[in-house]
DNA sequence: CACAGTCTTGCAACCGATTGCAAAAAGCCG
DNA sequence: CGGCTTTTTGCAATCGGTTGCAAGACTGTG
């Protein structure tokens, strides 16, 4: 059905070998030979098979791409730049999604049936056993938007949740709030206690500043929204960090639902930055992830781990930006 | 470095091909075959190589996945649905991702390279020419939330459209407006012409609704922004069908900054129902796509192709249910 | 023109699997 | 136990490529 190397060889008369080489980079094939390959290749169509090639090069150019991220709006954003990204270096990503709960043997196994050149996991919230059971499978991994995790031997590519804690602070007690708080996240994850830990640490530097923290049981607009209905009866802060912007706006849904308006009753500040945070309705004040930086690195850095596998592990962090929008108190 | 057939044979003392069997489907193996092999295997952390086994199955198992809709939000729940379906089918997807302006015979060739054994086309902005393509190839393709082709060689799953611009109107009409409009997306694309055809044709029936139309450059927040300005400035329906939600989103913070209220001045309803829409910020009224039934069939589809590539060409249409919110005036 | 040195080419083995075929083993029956 | 059928097994060819090696074709030089 497919045309084959020994195809173009025949139309071509000449062995399959120097077909092979006039399709293999810096292999030794004259002018006339590399010209007269071409033309049968051309007229018959063939490109050659890279699975098969895979065989003995040990190279598929096949990445895997997992994720569990699959309700954060933002992630949309991030998997348009990776498969772009990967495509433009002539890597394919495999989407694998771990929503449903696969163990990571499984799919370790998985990415050896298919011999993946490499994996990159982005998620910040997969538990660190994955990356590091490919990584002890002896497969290049990076970590995207991942934590530091406690065993450095994975790379990790990703924001300074600590720093971002801090800066949140920071920013709300620059405006004046006395009275501020953390609504994270689901609170096992290491990003989220990050987040809080930094936010907590630069409050504890001014002694008239209120604080308090609460999570929220996952990212999603719903628990944003219920952890803020049970904050708002308990009796609110001035002002809160909410662990991503989908929260943020469960939690200004929440706060309007109960007659109550953001900023003049209510500040929030998020993080992500994602699209929607722009849309004017939202508007949404928040810490912008760097997400196309971040995902260059993460790209570069798994090229470069084919290249040398050995590589010393490294993590990037990227400065986030405040983009201040409409949902704290001016000044 | 990785364990081939040959390490387990050698292991188990047995002949290469007794390995393969035991790990071929329906393959003739003795009982205390298989448990040695299997023992072995086992201490070894075996599993074979698919590319390998494609060489001579033909069966890679590789579904290309191809899309250009990274700025839709709806589209990663259908990423969501498609890859674990794919998943549970033991079908791995290869995203392409074709916003930056491939053609087809770029994709084309990779798909190639790697095999495939079939593509699922999945966006409805992607004009017909990339699945015919695929399909003229030889290669079995469905494509999903794309129109009705002219030329009907292609599996499509997908909906109505013209039914939906038709249930749309009949709503509108129902509800009492006397005023209304179609505003959609890029007027070039198939699907926006049968839905605002559906509408108009809907509309023409009641003789005392007077009708309109225009079109957003793309379906995105700030066009669906943009086109309801330019409306507002000119003099707006009393209600309208915007080509997707993103467009109703966009328009209605248009309505909004224009010192308007929807529903009370203007009404809205979209098409797709995506998550936010069904935040209670948004509360968007609008037509409601049945996407994991789309995204069910589309896997089935494309199964059941593999079984037999002759299998002829059909499209399925799924029903849309209203889902009625707050962004039209009550009954 | 002979000769050494460099390029190009084809042969054959190999990558990790599957599978048709025939030989060997096992099962069945009288 | 012998003879027959059925199962199980291994051999060797094959899938579509790549690559080390040695032979053949060039090139430049004296």
């Amino acid at each position: 059905m497919a045309v084959t190397i020994k195809d173009v060889a025949v139309r071509a008369n000449v062995s399959p070998s120097a077909v092979s080489r006039t399709f293999t980079e810096g292999a030794s094939v004259s002018d006339r030979m590399r010209k007269k390959v071409e033309k049968a290749a051309r007229e018959l169509g063939y490109s050659p098979n890279l699975l098969a090639r895979s065989l003995t090069t040990r190279r598929t150019l096949l990445i895997g791409l997992v994720s569990n991220n699959f309700s954060n709006p933002l992630f949309l954003q991030v998997f348009d730049l990776f498969t772009r990204g990967l495509q433009d270096r002539d890597l394919r990503p495999m989407l694998v999604n771990l929503t449903s709960g696969i163990d990571p043997e499984r799919s370790l196994e998985m990415f050896r049936q298919y011999s993946v050149d490499g994996v990159i996991v982005t998620t910040s919230e997969l538990p660190s056993v994955f990356s590091e059971a490919f990584h002890d499978a002896g497969l290049p991994v990076v970590h995207a938007f991942g934590p530091l995790t406690g065993t450095q031997d994975v790379h990790t590519v990703s924001i300074d949740d600590r720093n971002c804690g801090r800066m949140a602070a920071d920013l709300l007690i620059r405006k004046g709030y006395t009275s501020i708080a953390f609504m994270g996240g689901p609170k096992e994850t290491t990003v989220t206690q990050y987040r809080c830990a930094g936010f907590l640490e630069a409050a504890a530097r001014h002694p008239k500043v209120r604080t308090s923290h609460s999570f929220a049981g996952t990212h999603s607009y719903q628990a944003g929204r219920a952890e803020m209905m049970r904050l708002l009866a308990a009796g609110p802060a001035q002002a809160y960090f909410c662990g991503d912007d989908v929260l943020s706006i469960g939690a200004m849904s929440a706060i309007q639902s109960a007659g109550l308006r953001v900023p003049e009753d209510i500040g929030i500040i998020g993080l992500d930055d994602m699209e929607i945070a722009g849309w004017d309705t939202v508007n949404l004040t928040t810490i912008q992830q760097p997400i196309g930086r971040i995902v260059e690195a993460t790209i570069e850095l798994i090229a470069a781990m084919m290249e040398d596998p050995n590589r010393e592990p490294e993590s990037r962090l990227f400065p986030c930006k405040i983009i201040e929008r409409g949902t704290l108190r001016p000044g």
